[in-house]
DNA sequence: CGTTTAATTGAAAGCAGTCAAACTATGTGG
DNA sequence: CCACATAGTTTGACTGCTTTCAATTAAACG
């Protein structure tokens, strides 16, 4: 178990070769990407700490997706095969993991209707709930200013557009007083007005409070 | 354990409220599918006989996806207790249902990239690659016919384009020589050109055969 | 304080969507 | 076996959302 550091654009893992450890983030905020032949980048799922960032690993022959550091990172690593030994002896682990898998699936059917059917207002809104929900998971900022920690270039990875479109969109947002910018901060008026014009609706995260 | 049958278009199984069963597909061909706010439809994984189609059912509290029969189908339906219960006692099971929320979760990432970042050609190529390995696991046409079971309103659904532009990348395909349509039919003279221009690389379906 | 990176804005082009109509296949009942 | 109804495919013309290209401004960093 090692921990290890990174900074903004550092990839945590690779796309392609076996490996033989897992990783979890303790610090900082990463994402998963995948890149086209032409070498468009798409997002494919955001993390913070506590997020297992590639648990398939133990269980799957080979990551089929890049892991890079949006801001500065600490991730732990062990050994893949202890995570699958673990797994084998004790069935609660098994389980949880199941969980964690069956969720990771989830968001990315819900990423696939936002990228495949809604437009990019809508998209881009739902994009920023979802955003703000896992980052306040563990704090609600105080005065109600979240830092957004990506770039518009990777906003727009993360939501199939353009960072030239993107620009727009959160202006437009901006325009219709959803969202506030203060530089790199961002506040949310009326959450609610912003979860509807996102048509955002939390249950496909499968938290454990929000249930029913 | 019981088995039923879905003709065209019937729901095997709704979003939203929690269920107690699961099910495998034993014969046809189904689709998850999930709706935007104004109705519009995103078509999230594919599935033919001896697919799980909703094994989260019984580690997590609601179905995210509507199950949708395209073809005429046979469904097995099951207690989700009894799968949870199994999985927590063998933990073969488990890891096998693991490995089976890592594979769903690494195509939906592909469909990400796909749908995200992918031009309608190269898109459409990729969908009729993945549709054809898929359907091609139990058996090959011995006359290289493929039946493409799913309407150019249902590919669309799947790839996020409109069926009108569905028809006429089928057309630009068709014209490139890269596939050929006979009625509900179709057959493809040069597999690796079409690969090519749907920059289809299969690794991401983690089939057993296929590794490295 | 200079250099790099990110954000912003405008103008133009293009891919894909929308609307509407015609055509084809498929299936049903008489 | 034909007539009709329905579902799906095909085509054209037009619109428009996003992208692309380019240039400017602002912010972050050493």
């Amino acid at each position: 178990m090692t921990l290890r550091s990174f900074s903004s654009g550092d990839f945590i893992g690779r796309e392609g070769r076996s490996v033989s450890t897992c990783a979890i983030l303790t610090q900082g905020f990463a994402v998963r990407q995948k890149l086209t032949g032409l070498g468009d980048c798409q997002i494919v799922s955001l993390h913070g700490p506590g997020d297992a960032l590639n648990f398939q690993n133990a269980f799957l022959g080979f990551p089929d997706y890049d892991i890079r550091s949006v801001k500065d990172c600490v991730a732990s690593f062990f050994n893949a095969s202890a995570l699958k030994d673990l797994a084998a002896e004790r069935p609660a682990v098994a389980i949880s993991l199941l969980m964690g898998a069956f969720t990771e699936a989830s968001i990315a059917r819900e990423w696939m209707l936002n990228t495949g059917r809604r437009s990019a207002r809508t998209r881009l809104a739902h994009f920023l709930c979802e955003y703000l929900d896992r980052i306040s998971l563990r704090q609600h900022p105080a005065d109600g200013k979240y830092e957004l920690r990506l770039t518009q270039e990777q906003i727009g990875d993360a939501t199939g557009m353009t960072a030239v479109h993107v620009n727009r969109m959160l202006k437009a947002l901006q325009s219709e007083k959803l969202i506030k910018q203060l530089g790199r901060f961002l506040s949310v008026p009326n959450m609610a007005a912003l979860m509807d014009a996102g048509e955002y609706n939390p249950r496909y995260l499968h938290l454990p409070q929000a249930n029913s």
